[in-house]
DNA sequence: GTGAAAGCGCTAACAT
DNA sequence: ATGTTAGCGCTTTCAC
């Protein structure tokens, strides 16, 4: 039972209940092998005794290295901690970097040149970080990138021959749900697209756009829906107020689908007897909404293992592969 | 155009080039005032010219503060990134952590005894921590308390004397939710609550069980929903399945709500002609729903606010309030 | 106002 | 196998 804050115990008080050297304390700490088993066990019950725990300041200045890594995410935090398809990917990277000897560290970044979030990562406190989300806008990037390894979570906004990222065909997928569409006979078809300042909003819309261009049609509606529910539901009222008909709609995400759902509900417009609607991630909201979504499922979870994952091979002086791409699959639910 | 990744300058090279001494450069960088205009200016331009960013293990290593606050945050990933209530937290935990000297820290913590976490935050990483979404089985809070000043989100599980923390009224918000279905006639009501094993779980369920008791009430059943929408699908129909009817339903939480709305309408139940429904948290969630949610609001962004602002308190060597109870009001809209 | 010097707690050669 | 020594990059007295 401890009522107050101690002073940290330090290795040379470890060495002396020990009756050993600092560095015999430190090849212990560190699982070096030329240690007396006596001199291991003597060190370990004293470790334990005075409940021990390495300076990690001491210990990075000396060795030049952290053991941590950041998963840097952007300001826009409602957005970012509001998305099902975030707790995946980040669960990914957690789980990944948890079965290493790293700790992960997440961060908010924000593109104020005074970022006190930048400064801490260019200041050597993590070797290597994630970023995930990011805009056109994010300069706070390439500041991040000139310090250490980083492995992007989707294709990087400008990307480059040095670049490391994993993304999901967002082509591929977005084009699979609007061929679906028109398998169906959907002919009007509109999309409720992400912001285009993100990569996988472009992406996303240019592989709906190449669907409808294959079958010789034109887009009935474009709106940007900024990835979120609401965002979804102001996009789709003004596809209604349009006037412009459609019978089919894709959705970059299905937080947007729902959105959409609520504002397509209140217009008396049924789904899918009225219009059609495929959304995108195959998140926990697909199935918890009514009709449960026809949607593009990606393998977010994976996505996140694979990320941490390079990044591990880099810190670990290996040569992963530069772009891993996933693929994506449609899942048949009442939507449609 | 930085191609590759720098070798970071030292405060030595800084002196070098602004032809002064460490110490200057550093009372530079520290905001010292006994620094000469000439001198404070060849410095800055000679941080400026080499892009310097102090070395953070060097520097907390000697004056024995980091400058970091984490925000810890339990394990279950899926459930708190994926609950708009959190988002709240944490964008109220930013703003104001953003305005001090501090930067914010998110880290996720496990109850495993080896939990490089918990090690992570013992060895001096951070300066203090707020900790949100506990369970009473998570005993790493006890490790990390003892090492550095801590502020809960929340009443702690087992509440001591030296306990800070920043709660909402949670026993008066569902008293005040359970009264109102009883103003509307509702007589047979049951709740779906948060997990027992939570402070936030435990107080809701009390203050539903108060009003019931106050009226003379039975509750018409009381189901654990987890706090998480799938949950509540299961424990909506766990209840509709029991055969006891209700008419009222006190669900703790926005997302379980959406949960139950969409059970019920899978049952063929309506809301609010058949069962009238209260939610908690006021969050995106409550108004994105159909029907819109009554529900209890409680001021997410400010709680986060305010236990980032009592932990600085503490650390900056101030006597903050140990117990801050924010205040609940009802917010009526369709679901009753 | 400025510099010299000591030291924060640890790792990593280098001896032995 | 173990101890000694020299830093890691910074802050902080202490002189001047």
């Amino acid at each position: 039972m401890t009522d107050t804050i101690r002073t940290p115990v330090t290795i040379e008080e470890v060495a002396a209940v020990a009756g050993v050297s600092r560095s015999t304390v430190s090849r212990v700490v560190n699982g070096s092998t030329a240690v007396s088993p006596a001199a291991l066990e003597s060190v370990r019950r004293a470790i334990d005794e005075l409940n021990y725990v390495p300076n990690r300041a001491a210990r990075s200045l000396a060795s030049r290295a952290t053991m941590a890594i950041a998963l840097v995410v952007p300001e826009d935090t409602t957005r970012f901690f509001g998305d099902p398809f975030f707790a995946a990917i980040v669960s990914g990277i957690h789980a990944r970097v948890s079965r290493s000897d790293y700790v992960l560290n997440l961060i908010i970044a924000s593109d104020d040149p005074h970022d006190k979030a930048t400064a801490y990562l260019r200041s050597g406190a993590v070797d290597g970080a994630i970023i995930v989300s990011h805009h056109t806008s994010d300069s706070f990037i390439d500041r991040i990138a000139a310090a250490m390894p980083v492995v992007y979570g989707g294709r990087p906004v400008r990307e480059r021959e040095r670049d490391y990222y994993v993304d999901v065909d967002n082509r591929a997928g977005s084009r699979l749900a609007t061929e679906h569409l028109l398998a169906r006979g959907r002919r009007k078809i509109a999309t409720i697209a992400g912001p285009l300042t993100m990569p996988g909003g472009i992406d996303r819309l240019e592989g709906f756009r190449a669907a409808l261009d294959a079958a010789g049609l034109e887009p009935a509606g474009v709106e940007d829906g900024d990835f979120t529910s609401d965002g979804a539901v102001a996009a789709t009222m003004r596809l209604i107020e349009s006037g412009t008909p459609f019978d089919g709609l894709f959705i970059a995400s299905d937080l947007m689908a729902r959105g959409a759902l609520v504002a397509l509900a209140r217009a008396g417009i049924r789904v899918p007897e009225d219009v059609s609607i495929v959304g995108y991630d195959d998140s926990p909201v697909a199935t918890s909404v009514v009709p449960a979504l026809t949607t593009v499922r990606q393998p977010s979870l994976q996505q996140g293992e694979q990320m941490a994952d390079i990044l591990l091979q880099l810190l670990a002086g290996g040569t992963p592969p530069r772009v891993t791409l996933l693929e994506t699959t449609l899942v048949e639910r009442e939507s449609v």
